[in-house]
DNA sequence: ATCATCATACTTGTATACAACTATGCAAGC
DNA sequence: GCTTGCATAGTTGTATACAAGTATGATGAT
């Protein structure tokens, strides 16, 4: 996922096509796939079509069915707490490997990002760009590709979950809170601290989430 | 990759049969992949063949060049303190999850791997086998799909470094006692405890590892 | 002698044709 | 009426042919 700047070749378009249609959700969960139709419409080939769905299917957002065939996968409630879990774990080991790389200008930069994150909270969708935008940050510092990589799955995936999760004011002002404490474990060089901070604040996104969810009356999928 | 039993077709085949040559380097790092030959030796088209790569390539089993064309990753002292990194987060998380899970059963199955586990542990391969089969089983009590799916991928890249790290007798024992106080919390149902142990359990293996290869004489890749 | 340029061989990327397989609907038998 | 079997349409999987791009070596000029 890392590697989206290679050769710009046909395959990577419809990858990059079908990617963003499946995360805005312009391709339901749970419809089907059919390649000489999809190639139509994309004006190529079965050929890179394939290549493209075959390497979505790698990335769990597509899925392939037992018959053969391909489709997109169901939203589940079960899997978003998996996935806020898994990205808990990612964000806390990059906390602790930032405390012990970061800079100074690293540390500058993190309460910059703090700070438009504070003038802008009462903005959901402005406060969740920051918060992103910190957590980014924060990867960066820490350096481990592999964590990066699995991270950005993590996230396309959250990604189709989004519209279930509206952010309230309550819950923006404590994810705001919890940057501030992370942030200064961070500049503190405290890893443990980061670590179980970064940790317990992914799980209250997800409880957040799962909350949201529920209320909005599980309609689902 | 939990995917295995799919339908069985050229290309699974060829994609297992490619997997198995990179992680035992057969294929060896830095070698460079060329399909017309490469088909011809596995007896199918470039079509499957070019489907098995395009996946290894988004497992990072295979890399691809800006210029066009694969080869196998170059072995690198510094990934693989990444890859233990992560597997100790991934590890740590289900360490965690399994302390509300286990049942009875699952606690006595445990506490047999350990027996095992101890009645082995002069014996290099098999304790590792053992070792491994504890982690695996945590994992299937955890029961978070998306953390064995990046465990099992980091477990293959782990895979391509084995030989490098013989391990002594010493740290059998350190990690015989690790995974004890492991089954320990996750029988007493401390997720806090289970995961710092499970944390600081892998990167102890880390450390051993990165000694083990510095010592080899980093004649690496 | 060194460097630039080009021709050539070979690689990867794409399209298309074909084979194997799956599912749906209809008819025949129970 | 319900199930079973089969024919048919349509799908995916594979092979091959072709186009576009890349690297290597030779040739010529400076």
């Amino acid at each position: 996922m890392p590697d989206s700047p290679a050769r710009s070749t046909g395959a990577h378009f419809v990858y990059a096509e079908l990617k963003r249609r499946i995360l805005t959700r312009e391709l339901k969960p749970g419809e089907r796939l059919y390649e000489p139709a999809m190639a139509a419409a994309l004006q190529v080939s079965r050929t890179p079509l394939r290549e493209a769905i075959r390497r979505l299917i790698s990335e769990n957002l597509l899925e392939q069915q037992p018959t053969g065939g391909v489709l997109v996968p169901q939203l589940d409630a079960a899997v978003i707490s998996e996935l806020y879990e898994v990205r808990a774990a990612m964000e806390s080991l990059m906390a602790r490997n930032a405390c012990t790389k970061a800079s100074a200008a690293d540390i500058e930069a993190l309460h910059a990002i703090l700070a438009r994150n504070a003038a802008l909270v009462e903005f959901a969708d402005d406060a969740m760009q920051q918060g992103m935008a910190l957590h980014a940050k924060i990867a960066g510092i820490a350096g481990n590709s592999w964590a990066r990589r699995f991270h950005d799955q993590i996230s396309s995936q959250m990604e189709r979950y989004r519209h279930f999760t509206n952010s309230t004011q309550e819950r923006r002002d404590q994810a705001l809170a919890q940057h501030r404490t992370l942030v200064d474990a961070v500049a503190a060089g405290d890893p443990d601290a980061a670590a179980k901070i970064a940790f317990d604040h992914v799980m209250a996104a997800r409880d957040a989430a799962l909350k949201a969810i529920s209320a909005s009356g599980l309609a689902f999928s």
